[in-house]
DNA sequence: TAGTGGTCTAGACCACTAG
DNA sequence: TAGTGGTCTAGACCACTAC
C-alpha cells in the first residue's frame, strides 16, 4: 500500500472536480473522514492540508472545510506542469516544433543570473521548439539541459515531451524550480518565428528547475505572445507560516 | 505559549537568512532538532514542510535537509505580501500618491471576472495610488473593497498601508488570494500617472483577496510599467501532493 | 549497521462555532 | 453542550544513504 494521505488527497480532489463536493459546501469532518477511509486524523489532516495549500478549500475552525472557486490550470502555467500535461488537462491540441537542436551547446548563463545561477561554461544540450496553438505559433521555449545530468536528449523526446523522457525514461525525480516573469521586446528571431511586428511585446519566463537531490539540470527561456500571456497564482497569506 | 513549530520555522528561517546554516549544507537532523528545541518529532517536521514548500531546504531522504538557494523576496511581489512590509523588507523607500479615492463607488466587475468573481453591482470603497520607486511613478493600484465587509475605508489607510489597516486596526484576517497576471496596452491613465508614451505596455496583476472565512472582500488591479516588471516564483513538482 | 527522512497511529488538550 | 478544527506527543515501522 502507498502513501494514504495521498490517496485521500487524490479521491477528495477528484470528488471536488467532480462535484460530488460542490462549492460552497463543506467537506465531511475531520473525524468522519477517519471513518470513511479508516485513518487516523493527522493522516486526514496531512490531505486536508495539501488541499488548501492548492486552493481547493479553506479550513474555518469550528465550522468545517469549505470547498471554494478553484482555477489552477490556466494556459500557459502555473507550478511545474509540462506542456503535455497541460494540453491533455486542458483538451487543448498543441504542436511543438523543433526548430533548433544542438546536442554540445553552452548554456547562456547571463541569462539566468538573476536566478541564482552561477556556472560557467557548463556543456548542454539546447532545444528550440515553437507551440503551436489552434493553428497559431504563441510560444517559444529555448531548453538547455546540463549534460552533466542528462548525457544526452534525443531529438524524439524533444517533438514529445521533455519532462515523460527525463521523469519516464531516466526515472529522474524532478523536486522543485524557480522561475522569473519578465517583459521584454520582441528580438529578430520572436518576430521570425511567431511571425510578429516590429514592436511587439513579449512576456519572458526563464526557469531553473532542479532534482529532488536539489542537483539544478534544467534551464528553460519561455518566450510568449504578450497579448496571449496569462498567468494565474494562489497564494496564502502567511501570518505564521505554517 | 504559543505554536513550536511556528517559533520553530521562524528560528530556522532566521538562521537561514543569517547564514548560521549556510547554503548548501545541511540543518540539524529532525532528531537533533527534537532534542535543542524540546520537541517531538512531528513537530519538528511542520516546520521543515513549511521551509522545504517555501523554498528555503530541500529535504533528502537518507541525508537531511538542504539549505538551498532562496530568492523570495524580489520586487513587486510574489505570495500575499504589503507594499509596505515589502518595501521594509527591501530597504525601499517607496511613496504612496492617493490620486482617486470615492467611498461610494461600484466594483468594475467585467474585469475581475476571470478570476470568478460573479458579484454584479456591489457598493465599494474606490482607492487608486500611484507607488513612487526612487522618484519614479512605476505602479498604478486601484483597490475595490467591499463595504459589506469593510464599510469605510479612512484615506489615512490608503495613504499609509490597507494591510495594516485590516489586520492590525479591523483585525481582519487574510486569508488567501488568487492573482492573474496579463500583459496589455499601456491606457490614456497609465500614460498620464506614470508619463508614459504611446504604444507603451503594462504587466497587470489582478487579484482577489478573501479572509480566511472565505469572503472575498478586496479586489485589486495593478498596473505595472513594463521595464520595471519582475515576477518571481518558487513552486514544486507534486508527483504525489505531499 | 547506524543514521537519516517518510508515514502512520491513538490519544490528549485547546479554541472556536453553533444550538 | 456537542462538534469542529489546531496543536502536540511518543512511539512505531519503513526506505534510503553512508560507511
Amino acid at each position: 500500500m502507498v502513501n494514504k494521505s495521498a490517496l485521500v488527497y487524490d479521491d477528495l480532489m477528484q470528488k471536488i472536480d467532480g462535484e460530488v463536493y460542490k462549492l460552497g459546501t463543506y467537506l465531511p469532518s475531520e473525524n468522519q473522514l477517519c471513518e470513511l477511509y479508516g485513518i487516523s486524523r493527522e493522516t486526514g489532516r496531512k490531505a486536508l492540508a495539501a488541499l488548501a495549500e492548492n486552493g481547493y478549500i479553506q479550513k474555518i475552525r469550528g465550522k468545517g472545510s469549505l470547498v471554494i472557486e478553484h482555477r489552477q490550470y490556466e494556459f500557459p502555467v502555473s507550478g511545474i506542469v509540462s506542456y503535455k500535461e497541460l494540453a491533455q488537462k486542458l483538451h487543448i491540441t498543441t504542436k511543438n516544433v523543433v526548430y533548433d537542436y544542438e546536442p554540445n551547446g553552452t548554456l547562456p548563463v547571463a541569462a539566468f543570473a538573476s536566478l541564482g545561477v552561477d556556472l560557467t561554461e557548463a556543456p548542454v544540450t539546447v532545444i528550440k521548439r515553437v507551440r503551436v496553438i489552434d493553428d497559431e505559433p504563441d510560444i517559444i521555449d529555448k531548453d538547455y539541459i546540463l549534460k552533466t545530468v542528462v548525457p544526452e536528449v534525443p531529438k524524439r523526446a524533444a517533438e514529445d515531451s521533455l519532462y515523460a523522457y527525463f521523469e519516464d525514461e531516466l526515472e529522474l525525480e524532478i523536486g522543485y524550480a524557480t522561475k522569473e516573469i519578465t517583459m521584454e521586446p520582441a528580438n529578430a528571431e520572436d518576430r521570425q518565428q511567431l511571425h510578429l511586428d516590429d514592436g511587439a511585446y513579449m512576456a519572458v519566463v526563464r526557469s531553473v528547475t532542479s532534482l529532488t537531490d536539489a542537483r539544478a539540470f534544467q534551464f528553460t527561456e519561455s518566450r510568449h505572445r504578450a497579448d496571449k500571456f496569462r498567468f494565474r497564482d494562489f497564494a496564502r497569506r502567511q501570518h505564521n507560516p505554517l
